[in-house]
DNA sequence: CGAGGTGTTGAACTTGGTCAAAAGTCGTGG
DNA sequence: CCACGACTTTTGACCAAGTTCAACACCTCG
């Protein structure tokens, strides 16, 4: 845990030179411990700062004018907080804590220098970016055309496939620390039938749960189900600008 | 229509130096008409050209293993398609046109030489995809959690702001090349709703239509009614690098 | 003029929402 | 270590929005 998680995850995707090393611990100097349910920033706040989610899981949300809310990203260990608000001047949702843990704020300031020092780690920001819009594409296609069974399946492989962006080797089996209703909130449908779609899958032998836990028995069968596809795997860096 | 659509899009936004213009400019050297209904690239072709829309609309979608299509952008004058897939070595969504128009194709290698030579143009493109990325969560929160008359509302002023980011003095008036059918498949809902959806809100006053004709006669009330907020009107640029 | 796409309308049906109550779970404090 | 309260999950009954299917009217463009 020692080691910086946000290098690791862009180490992930290419090797990071010293100096690039360098204008990404800027990014995770300060760290600011949060405790579960606080919320960090609310909508409409001064874009000021970013941050990077070093332990924990965080979510961003939104709430309509009939009171549903919408959760819109999941943040995990190693993600980058509000790289879609930096071309606002407001935050466009809030940003609130699911689990206890630890965020790096920094002033939004240190990623000009990024774009100015750094063409290679822009284009890799550029990347991070267009791949959380590829998962947002995904999203609507789920809520859009899908029925809840098929909803929560692809919300699962897609919090699976997250989590082993950092933890290569995990299996199917993870902790949810959400709960049914924000489940729900993410992709459309109220508790009640979160709890019955899991109840189902469970029934037709897709996932084994034990109190928290999930565990993915039926991995294929489940991507097969709603033809899942894994944004975070790779990405294409080929065409970014050389380091010289 | 001679000036460049796209010079004329980003001059919206930054001013633009005789360098950046060239860089620009290499990006509408080719073009290619197309005729409605054309399909211009499928899902999963590898990703190397780029297109700038010259005139018309197109839309990118993709279709569902349940065999319903998700129509996930539409594109106007002006617009750059393919942003999102240059972080993916093969296209996330097919590209049609919905009328007649003119397409600049270009290498991706031109946006390789943007990131190089101009940070400037970088942040901007940038921003250009963060703004998409404001437009597809706005997208979720409607399909996801609004109703039917309410999610056409949206579709309907998402389109006039669009059309106003290149046409600046038009009015609530603007002609709707989409079917009924493209609508529903944008927004998650069947011709069929759509169809009701309209006609209600012709009955409510909100809308005038005549043929294929649109005039948001209620355009305060429908925005007031949607929560709207125009993604493309403002964009942060203080944050931008300085052209030196 | 004819054909195929587009829009409108009606009726039956289905999925998921709403409301409400009961059953678990977890953390806190006594 | 237990008891309490708050939250979360489960379950049931009923309801409503939007789908499906189908028929028909309307354009518009060969």
């Amino acid at each position: 845990m020692s080691r910086s998680c946000l290098i690791e995850k862009i180490g992930y995707h290419i090797p990071i030179g010293d100096a690039d090393a360098r204008l990404l611990a800027r990014m995770e100097e300060e760290t600011q411990n949060v405790r579960a349910k606080t919320v960090i920033r609310e909508l409409g706040d001064p874009v000021e700062r970013l941050y990077v989610v070093k332990s924990g899981w965080f979510y961003s949300y939104m709430y309509l004018p009939n009171g549903s809310r919408q959760i819109l990203h999941v943040h995990y260990p190693g993600d980058i907080v509000g790289i879609p608000d930096i071309a606002f001047l407001r935050t466009s949702a809030a940003l609130a804590a699911a689990t206890d843990g630890v965020l790096c704020p920094f002033p939004k300031s240190a990623l000009d220098e990024v774009f100015v020092r750094s063409p290679r780690l822009s284009a890799l920001l550029f990347s991070i970016g267009m791949v959380e819009h590829a998962v947002l594409v995904d999203r609507i296609r789920i809520i859009s055309r899908m029925r809840a069974r098929e909803r929560v399946i692809h919300f699962l492989l897609e919090v699976v496939s997250r989590l082993r962006v950092t933890r290569r080797e995990m299996g199917g089996r993870f902790d949810m620390p959400l709960s049914q209703e924000m489940i729900g909130d993410a992709i459309g449908l109220t508790n009640v039938y979160v709890s019955r779609s899991l109840k189902q899958m469970q029934a037709e032998g897709m996932i084994v749960r034990h109190g928290r836990g999930i565990d993915l028995v039926g991995e294929e069968a489940m991507k097969k189900a709603v033809d899942f596809e894994d944004r975070h795997f790779k990405i294409d860096t080929t065409w970014f600008p050389r380091t010289d």
